[in-house]
DNA sequence: GCCAACGTTGGC
DNA sequence: GCCAACGTTGGC
């Protein structure tokens, strides 16, 4: 079982809109970076557990816990050229881009806000969203890391 | 709105 | 295969 985190503009798709779902679960389609697609489509299992992070917004930061409900499968929205993620080099028959399905789990009592992880720089050095530049929107967390964001959420800073 | 960082595209 | 130009991400 691993952990993983991934970005969405709260504007776009929130935390609390996947709590208003259907069944609480939504396909997290329209990724179109390689790196990200590996990581749904070779490396999610059902049953992983991931941080909704809000990106792109006033206060950027973890917002939420989501459940890995199906396992990589591919993203159609890629074949429908209405679709503001179309790509016409995705080929339904060998198709590039994947998603998966995720659940929501809870909202964290409170945002642990970008800013906040920043602050710690020392115990999350190797958290890959601190590091510089990095633009992914799916990726993996380690459970040292996991564990300590959740334990920020307890330990509000004054 | 600005802009740094990064990924992708396409000419050569 | 190189790399300049361009587009996107996303914090600030």
């Amino acid at each position: 079982m691993r952990y993983w985190l991934m970005k969405s503009e709260p504007d776009e798709f929130s935390i609390q809109d996947l709590q208003e779902r259907k069944n609480q679960t939504e396909g997290w389609d329209g990724v179109r970076n390689y790196q990200a697609r590996n990581f749904m489509r070779d490396d999610m299992s059902e049953g992983d557990l991931a941080f909704f992070y809000h990106s792109n917004t006033k206060v950027p930061g973890v917002a939420g816990i989501m459940r890995i409900s199906r396992a990589g499968y591919p993203d159609d929205t890629a074949f429908d050229p209405k679709d503001a993620h179309y790509d016409p080099k995705s080929d339904p028959a060998k198709p590039r881009w994947y998603r998966v399905d995720v659940t929501f789990e809870r909202e964290l009592e409170r945002l642990v806000s970008l800013a906040e992880i920043k602050d710690h720089a020392d115990e999350l050095e190797d958290f890959p969203l601190v590091r510089k530049g990095n633009r992914l929107s799916v990726m993996p967390v380690d459970k040292k890391h996991w564990d300590f964001i959740l334990g920020m959420e307890n330990n509000p800073p004054e």
